[in-house]
DNA sequence: GTCTTTCTTAAACAATTGTTTAAATTAATA
DNA sequence: TATTAATTTAAACAATTGTTTAAGAAAGAC
């Protein structure tokens, strides 16, 4: 189970589920413009006309397939957040905690819908893209999560400066992405030494590495 | 000097080195489908046969470009692995200095050459793009160094199995390319507090970074 | 000078892009 | 059943894509 496999087999659903679920799989692995509406239609076993029914516009397309997507991920993490404060009551959470409610709810709902593995090329890709409503994006989905979560790492390092933390967050945070958007090259570089299917191994890795990596720049600089 | 800047002014040079500085800005910040021969040929001030008599194809252009930017930069990683290979000679590396070498030329070479502030993008953007050409390119041009580098790293950590140096390694390599690709996002996420144009400062961070989490996640497995 | 090579340029090419139109079909409602 | 709304479809649209052609300009060799 890579985390985006070739897929021969026919999207099923609504025609407008097959839409979404094409865009999906074609923008997260050729990028807003490489990717075009015969493409999607193709795949979704339907025409052009029926997307810009359905959508409107290319971008609406991809909008509305990011947010069905993102949404319940951020949700999922400010829960697990949630969760661990009320565990600790008034103590200061630990990073690799802080870290744990950001990036595990990531595998968790891979398992939870194993056509959502996708998701994380996806999620990755919106952060390269150049594209200028996915920077709004960005910001709309992802600034005032960060916000929170920042805001919970300057309760667990009460001595460090904003500086640090900012800048070992973004580390972080690139990290995570990074290691989505680029799993593929696990398997070219490794000669079958590591399964790059075993995702939940690699999500315990992730944890360890930003959390550990975060906890080095911190220390480092104050 | 932030990584990309908005670019106004005009390239200079004779007309093949303008169309591939230009290639290098519209690539960097749009990615290969997202920037057009038409657009390359204006930012140059040229025409798009110019092009094409320089280079015979967009990919072919966006290649040599590619290959001009990321042979220097490998060579001076090895070079700085070596140095430090002779300055403890028989003695393993510790994983600070392994990565110092891999990472610190970015910095180095930006400072010779303040327009190839771009590269990190463009590097980043090599190894997050779709095109097949790219893929290859990564292969190419970055398998052989990581065997290099892991093989170091082996050294380094001669207790540990080959299953975690190669996850690690690829996390490391993952946040690197992150960061670098993701750099604009300090600016939008720290509200002033963080200065992106610092990038001396996020290549020492990066190094910081990278080891810890890589030691971190060795010693977390065995 | 002439000739040859190198480079530049405007124009056209065929293919593909996102989008729209309008007719046909299906589903829902009364 | 009759009528209305929702959906699908083929075809065409204008704009843009990478690429090519062919004529011209610039530069160097003889």
């Amino acid at each position: 189970m890579s985390i985006v496999s070739p897929q021969n087999f026919e999207f099923e659903g609504t025609t407008r589920k097959r839409l979404l679920h094409a865009t999906e799989y074609l923008f997260a692995s050729h990028g807003f413009s490489g990717f075009t509406m015969r493409g999607v239609a193709e795949k979704a076993n339907t025409n052009i006309a029926s997307a810009h029914y359905h959508f409107g516009s290319k971008e609406a397309m991809v909008l509305e397939m990011l947010r069905k997507r993102i949404e319940p991920l951020n949700a999922l993490r400010l829960m697990k957040l949630e969760e661990e404060k009320t565990k600790v009551g008034n103590e200061a959470l630990p990073t690799r905690v802080v870290f744990s409610a950001l990036i595990s709810p990531i595998g968790e709902l891979v398992s939870r819908d194993s056509e959502s593995l996708i998701m994380n090329q996806l999620v990755a890709r919106s952060f390269t893209e150049p594209v200028s409503f996915i920077e709004k994006m960005q910001r709309r989905f992802f600034k005032q999560l960060a916000t929170i979560f920042i805001s919970e790492l300057k309760n667990s390092h009460p001595q460090a400066n904003e500086e640090d933390i900012h800048w070992n967050f973004h580390l972080a945070i690139s990290a995570m992405l990074g290691a989505l958007a680029q799993h593929r090259r696990l398997k070219d570089f490794s000669n079958g030494i590591c399964d790059d299917k075993d995702f939940k191994g690699m999500i315990h890795r992730l944890i360890c590495f930003t959390s550990s990596g975060f906890d080095a720049g911190i220390s480092e600089f104050q």
